[in-house]
DNA sequence: AATGAATGAGCTTTCATTCAT
DNA sequence: AATGAATGAAAGCTCATTCAT
């Protein structure tokens, strides 16, 4: 469900206004929609960059998919690196806006986890093309995202989610008290983000199908358990 | 422990006995020994491709780096990709000479698992490099490592080992009996890897240093639990 | 002295009547005024070309620091050309405006030549800029200058002046009759233009700062014997 | 006489060694000589350096006029700007290695000076490449020059060469006592200079050839004379 | 077993300029 | 009188690779 809301949001371009240019007949139309351009260069270079890399991915094949040419990348973003550093800010940004649509307060805090848990585990499934970006930029070793202005609000919900779950679990007398919710969070996000980012080395190593159905639910159980199991007192 | 050894295998070459080229004169004296030229450029491209991954290592760094010349690189291993083939197949082939040491048949069920998960976690901890390339690998699709040769060997040891064990802790009526190996490695190989790969974005998002020897520790019992936690019974 | 004629000149963008503009809101308001905005657009363009040469200054730059947008100067001046055709006119006839308003006719040859001597000697001290973009346009060949309209007037006054000097000199029995104007006038302007435009060069050669106050107090006694030797009679 | 030896040093490239490639039939030969190549492609460079100026000229158009491909520009020299280094080191080099072959101190004061005017005369006159470098060069504030090793080896001659000449002048009781070495160099270099500097603004304003072969010799005669008298003691 | 010299192809980037309004 | 958006063309530069010995 939360796949369905991601998948949309990358190829969200905003519709041109039909009363602009409506009844076209030219391929391309001159662009006078600065917003749409950077928006379109936005989504082919996160794919670009998603599925080779820094410095795997090309200018021109990026250019080449747009609907405007290379020249515009650099008008708009600068270069290549101000390029990439936009699309992992985007990125970030996506995944907040999905991360703060959650209202775990109401739900028990057994409840809570498991479906902050389950988020996660879908969330990191449905785009592949964000985990496959941070891990590109941990190859990088995080230099690009230091230098993000937004850097600082990212963080922001998930710790404090975390934190009030597992503040309403102790008092309830459900989970121990000596965990550090980073630190949950890191093994959380440990579990859900490694079948993705290493679906391909493990899943020839011992020949098996990380992306499959079966085991996907399987995972998905295991994971929540795990972490279940972890936090409670006993 | 683990990590000394593995620290010394990274750049065990042998040191060049004088006798053979003392005295000389020319700058670049003519190689004799063949094995050694391609353990010093393997040596060499593991650093780079670790550092800067495939696309973004550069072949006359790395033959700049080293006791011979570019052109070697070509001799011995055809090419880039020849040579960032190599390193991978050396890279797992280092790995598995250490898991293969283990003798964890002696133990109780849950201490060899915990021994398990710890060397695990270890391992990840030390070779830093080994856990870039794995990601890098990814990034690629994993591409290169099904071209490997030894891949059928790589699996061999972790996977028996791990269900040896989850036998015995069933028998022993310790561990459930609905978990599957490969499964659980995957759990273990995923809190033990993000820990290192992630450690960049991971660490400057929520402001801590996953690297600190205080947090590892925290980290390392951590998983040890959950692990131990996960498989056990009730 | 006429130093400060100079710097004034250069700069002198008749300020803003604020009742035209006072209180807006737009970042950008229109123009209303062409003559101004061509103005500012010709004293950024002249720091830009002299900076940095014909092909070194860029017209995105030079637009930049304008009042108005990049599309202007295309508009005024066609293109960057035409731009700098525009600055050399100007720069030239600045000049000319400061030369013309000399009155060397009253005083007698040798004070009159050594007035005009010190005159150069100054104007091109304080005219850096224009020393540059004479040195420019000859890099250019002066293919520019051949171009501009105003080429005929620019020589004008000096040589006039010169002959008059000269003469009258003559007539008097100080200076030697074999001397022509313009050579003359050509190692006045060579002594005068050379300690400008070859500061930097020969400043680091010889490790000496030519636009040290003693050193141009020196030099200008120096040049300014030079010519009257070079011109008298014995 | 010295611009003879000039004209040839530009094109100075060593004679292929006919052993090596004797016979040869295909018009473009794989090159094996670093040297040669080196020395092709400086002496296109300082061509095209001196028409068009560092930022002016075009690296493909250099490689292009070369026996070898743009790529050798790179390879030798790293790129356009240390290309332009090289350029500018050499041509100072090679005027310095003429300036040092003159041996004034034989000759009487008096013809001492007028020989190194009169060289410095034809130096300027001949190499106009090497002014228009050095005007180039300093409207670039001669940054490039304070970078190259041989700075300070460049000064050397000229200035002890005009000391000696001016002491052994005054103790002759010919020349005057408070006139500085460098100064007196500026004096010399600037008339000499200026003449090839500044012939095309200068020519076309006053509708004369500064090239021409009588102009060229009167002003010659002229500026011996200045020197002359500006240095005599009376 | 080894190498210094050389390179074609393609990369990222920059530039002056023009379009549509 | 003025402009924000867009661009073709070409610039400088880098890359993995091969040649000739």
């Amino acid at each position: 469900m939360t796949g369905a809301v991601w998948g949309a949001m990358d190829v969200q371009i905003p519709a041109r206004k039909s009363s602009r240019t409506g009844g076209r007949r030219k391929p391309a139309p001159p662009q006078k929609d600065a917003e749409r351009t950077k928006a379109d260069i936005l989504a082919v270079a996160k794919q670009a960059f998603a599925d080779h890399g820094l410095s795997g991915a090309r200018v021109d094949e990026i250019a080449e998919r747009t609907r405007t040419s290379k020249r515009m990348i650099y008008y708009y973003f600068g270069g290549k690196e101000g390029l990439y550093l936009a699309v992992l800010e985007k990125a970030y940004a996506d995944i907040r806006a999905v991360e703060a649509s959650l209202s775990l307060d109401a739900l028990d805090p057994v409840e809570a986890l498991r479906r902050l848990v389950e988020q996660t585990f879908e969330s990191d499934e449905v785009n592949e093309d964000f985990v496959r970006l941070v891990a590109i930029e941990n190859i990088h070793r995080g230099e690009h995202l230091a230098r993000t202005e937004s850097l600082r609000q990212i963080n922001s919900g998930v710790i404090a989610s975390l934190e009030r779950i597992l503040e309403r679990g102790k008092a309830a007398g459900l989970f121990r008290s000596d965990l550090d919710a980073i630190d949950l969070h890191m093994a959380v996000s440990a579990l859900c983000f490694f079948r993705v980012s290493n679906r391909h080395t493990f899943g020839k190593i011992f020949g098996v199908d990380l992306a499959g159905a079966a085991r996907r639910r399987r995972h998905k159980k295991m994971i929540v358990e795990a972490i279940l199991r972890l936090v409670s007192k006993e």
